[in-house]
DNA sequence: GTTAGCATGTAAGGAGTTACATGATTTT
DNA sequence: AAAATCATGTAACTCCTTACATGCTAAC
């Protein structure tokens, strides 16, 4: 504890969510991420390779140097000597350490506005496989209410307009508003999904209970 | 010119297309700007000030100070004397400049990527009233196109993918894209209706010129 | 008389991007 | 042998946010 940890940005988790699943160096790393969350947001080498620095300066991920192939070792053989070790291009893997893990465990728990802002909440949910069901289901709602908060604010504020607007004004609007609430339907839905999940993993808990012979409640 | 103007920010331009339509005071200003683009983004104080103070010093924009009411003079005049004229809490309204004018068609006149990236976009779209019908058509064009490669690029990824994704890795996807996708046909309607409008304008110039006598083409 | 909303600002800093620089490997 | 793609990195900068500081005015 009191590592100084994480400065906030998303980047530190999806580089962390994503090497949970397998060690990557960084240039595919990013393809990845992009391919994941690329309809919400695009990550550039700039920061990415800073990130992985920093990662690995606080120790939640190791590097691999590239293990010394045949082929590189002979091509490199060749003309090698006076360079000592420095300036070599290859694959540099990465790979999540216990802490690393830790931390992404720590991360995934936040259940808080860094988990349901516009910026962020992709990410969370890109890796929902990994958090715990509860948690799930605060981001969902937390979520939802960040965008109908919008939605009230936005309609409120539209309502009060005393001039009309043009017709490119309102048309944006109507989109607008038309977007915020798909996603809350979406939203809705899933919602619906973890509560159910939710009920039927307590009802096989308790059906699980009623079989003992000692259960508390036996109707209700 | 070379008055080293604008640094590019869609603050600018919001607050330029902002008061173009009225003066008004930071404070509603921001109100304004929040109910109009509220859906997409959201200004806070502490970037929307410093940026009417840049427009200011760049005059674009000139300030009125807060008119001497009776009111405002009364209450000031029973402790005044001493504070000289400073401190004086009171609305500083805003009006747009000819230079203001001018800068804010510049911006409209724009139609790359600084107009239709995510972040820009919309407050684009929101003055489109001013914005010359070439330039929107292209702005729409540029919006489109942006999307499908983002479209392209992920359904291509994802086709090259080798693992199967979890069920929320893969909800998310496809709310992701579906999301682009309806955005890419609105698009299209934009884009329809703007050509249909350009057309029946360059009908209506035909027609005008068809009933000259001295036309250059008769039939074609 | 105190909370809530109106009104204006500043300092520090966060989370990235852009543009650049370099070089290896594969494809054409 | 040229072009494309793979691969890693840095410096400078941008645009905006957060948190703070201040004070007026209206409503309860």
């Amino acid at each position: 504890m009191a590592v100084a940890v994480g400065k906030g940005g998303v980047l530190e988790l999806a580089v962390l969510g994503s090497l949970n699943e397998t060690p990557l160096h960084g240039y595919e790393l990013r393809k990845r991420l992009n391919a994941l969350l690329g309809m919400f947001r695009a990550f550039s080498y700039g920061s990415l390779y800073p990130c992985l620095r920093q990662l690995l300066v606080n120790g939640l991920i190791t590097e691999e140097p590239p293990e010394e192939t045949a082929a590189t070792t002979a091509a490199q053989a060749a003309r090698d000597a006076s360079p000592p070790l420095a300036g070599r291009r290859s694959k540099i893997v990465y790979r999540l350490t216990a802490e690393g893990k830790e931390r992404l465990q720590h991360l995934l728990t936040q259940a808080g506005p860094s988990a349901w802002e516009d910026e962020s909440f992709g990410v969370h949910f890109a890796f929902f496989r990994h958090t715990e069901a509860e948690v799930r289901l605060r981001i969902l709602e937390g979520r939802r209410s960040r965008l109908e908060e919008r939605l009230d604010a936005v309609r409120t504020a539209l309502a009060r307009t005393r001039e009309r607007l043009d017709s490119y004004t309102l048309e944006l609007q109507r989109h607008g508003l038309e977007s915020v609430e798909r996603e809350v339907r979406w939203l809705n839905e899933l919602i619906d999904t973890e509560r159910a999940q939710a009920v039927r993993a307590t009802t096989e808990r308790a059906d699980a209970r009623d079989a003992e012979p000692l259960s508390d409640k036996p109707n209700e």
